[in-house]
DNA sequence: TAAATCTCGTGCGCATTTCGCATGAATAAA
DNA sequence: TTTATTCATGCGAAATGCGCACGAGATTTA
């Protein structure tokens, strides 16, 4: 029996489809076909009920995945505590993170980690879809606000706060602005995502009342670099996360405005969030990834 | 990764050396290594220590098998919850007993088992070396007396008593004992186990006190079977227990002696037992087995 | 000490299996 | 009915696995 045909078995109940679950692991469908075939003739019983154009597990096989899957992912956690007893973190690390904050904060932070575990294999899954970290089986994902759901543990990896900024080119042409309300006469860049209104909110603190003020629009775009790029093109100011504009800032590419505000989009209580599946044992690759995010949380030089 | 590499990987460690465990599988020992090795560079690490002479477990191997040693129980039982929800009782059974009992109880019953549950394949292992049922991946032992060892349930069988038994023939030549005490003239068909003194006890119930006689030894055997043989033949009266020699008694060929007495060779309370892993499943293959043997416990017409 | 014996590892030749492509039957959607 | 999708299956090429040797090394024995 391989173990393989299991993986299959447990992947193709959840994909729901032979094909589905083939396109997943970019592998040909009558592969699938062939192992849970193999699975069924050696185990004598028939795990899917087919009816070519829709799949469903058999009382035996829903018996049969209820037991086997806790024992692969013990498989799993065997392979590394004996791994991890011998020799340096090893195995294949996946990791998931929006594609901003992948390539403007974690990007920055993988060659030191390369460099500290060569062993580590880094998969990294960098994709703005809503992923399920425990079907897909991902590894750890980052997050902005914790999303939490199922068994996962979550981290807090740091606070995030919002900044408005322009490009020296933009203030120079339209001027700066003295005052929030000034903001109003300007072009906002703003975020475009679905149920999300052009509004940035203002505070002095905690405890301080909330002004909302919207900029003209001037262009929105659901995309967080694309926005980063159209600020320093000088198209207009924008309302963007300390991590994505933190070494533009540095070096002089963006003003920061009005820093003496706490700025939102949505919440002021925001965090960038280190989530994983909680598990029994944690191999020693998941601990010492997190362990360098955790070490490296402070500003790295970028270049471009 | 291979189911059977980790089966080969458990009954390496288990024998403590390939070439042991490639006897006992019939395989090539080079098969064997060559698990060992694809297991090995599958995980990584060094499994076992090897000195060409002498083979221990890494302390990595020792990790690894102990946390999947439940888990290949925990597979065997997952399919074994799968088969039984949908189909017949099935799979491979192994048993054992020893060679009398077997030959003499067990196997009279065999026919109408396998004509019960032709999908279980039935794998008798008789001998008299002691069996580690656990070890050797045993369904299912008969025993004689419950020496229970480890995570075991013992299910009592049936009692079982002992008789004087003699031939006809034997009788007619010698004269028929009236009274205990005129065995210590006749012939003795005696038992050769170490440790085993040549004395019967007897006794009219169990508050009565115990007379112990030692006939002439006439042969000494360590085998039941060659003991009832001898019996047959007419060679001395011999004390057996009453499975061995029920239907000698039904067809005459042997004649009861002193039968109101109950007869012993060590202790009085003597019964077979059936012995079998205590686990969180109990295959359907088992169960029937037990409740076949339980059912047909009485005596059973035998040929021959 | 030296031969003998046993153990584990590894080429090598051969057979078997596996893999991906293409095709086919069957069903659901248009 | 047409179209599209899904699962199953031949088929030829490629790769893998298997058993039989043989070899190196270590323990036992003469």
């Amino acid at each position: 029996m391989d173990f393989e045909s299991l993986s299959t078995f447990s992947g193709v109940a959840r994909s729901g489809s032979f094909a589905n679950y083939a396109r997943e692991k970019g592998a040909d469908p009558s592969w699938v076909s062939r192992q849970i075939a193999a699975l069924e003739s050696e185990l004598g019983i028939r795990l899917f009920e087919r009816t070519t154009r829709r799949l469903s597990l058999t009382e035996a096989g829903r018996i049969y995945l209820d037991r086997i899957a806790p024992l692969l992912e013990e498989l799993s956690a065997a392979r590394d505590m004996a791994r991890d007893s011998v020799a340096e973190p090893s195995g294949t690390l996946s990791v998931t993170a929006s594609v901003a904050f992948g390539e403007r904060w974690l990007m920055p932070r993988i060659a030191a980690f390369r460099a500290a575990h060569p062993k580590v294999l880094l998969n990294l899954n960098l994709t703005d879809a809503v992923v399920d970290i425990a079907a897909e089986g991902i590894d750890v994902a980052l997050r902005l606000g914790p999303s939490v759901s199922g068994a996962v543990v979550a981290a807090k990896l740091f606070d995030t706060s919002y900044n408005v900024v322009a490009a020296p080119s933009y203030l120079e042409r339209h001027g700066v602005p003295e005052r929030l309300h000034d903001l109003q006469n300007h072009t906002g860049l703003h975020f475009a995502l679905p149920g999300l209104r052009a509004e940035w909110r203002f505070r002095k603190n905690a405890t301080s009342a909330v002004q909302i003020l919207s900029p003209k629009p001037g262009l929105a775009i659901s995309n967080a670099l694309a926005l980063r790029r159209a600020a320093l093109d000088g198209l207009g100011v924008a309302l963007l996360a300390d991590w994505t504009v933190s070494d533009d800032i540095e070096n002089g590419a963006l003003v920061p405005l009005f820093s003496d505000f706490e700025a939102s989009i949505s919440g002021f209580e925001t965090a960038a969030w280190i989530v994983y599946p909680s598990r029994a044992y944690m191999p020693a690759r998941l601990r010492v990834f997190i362990d360098h995010l955790r070490a490296h949380r402070g500003r790295i030089p970028v270049k471009s």
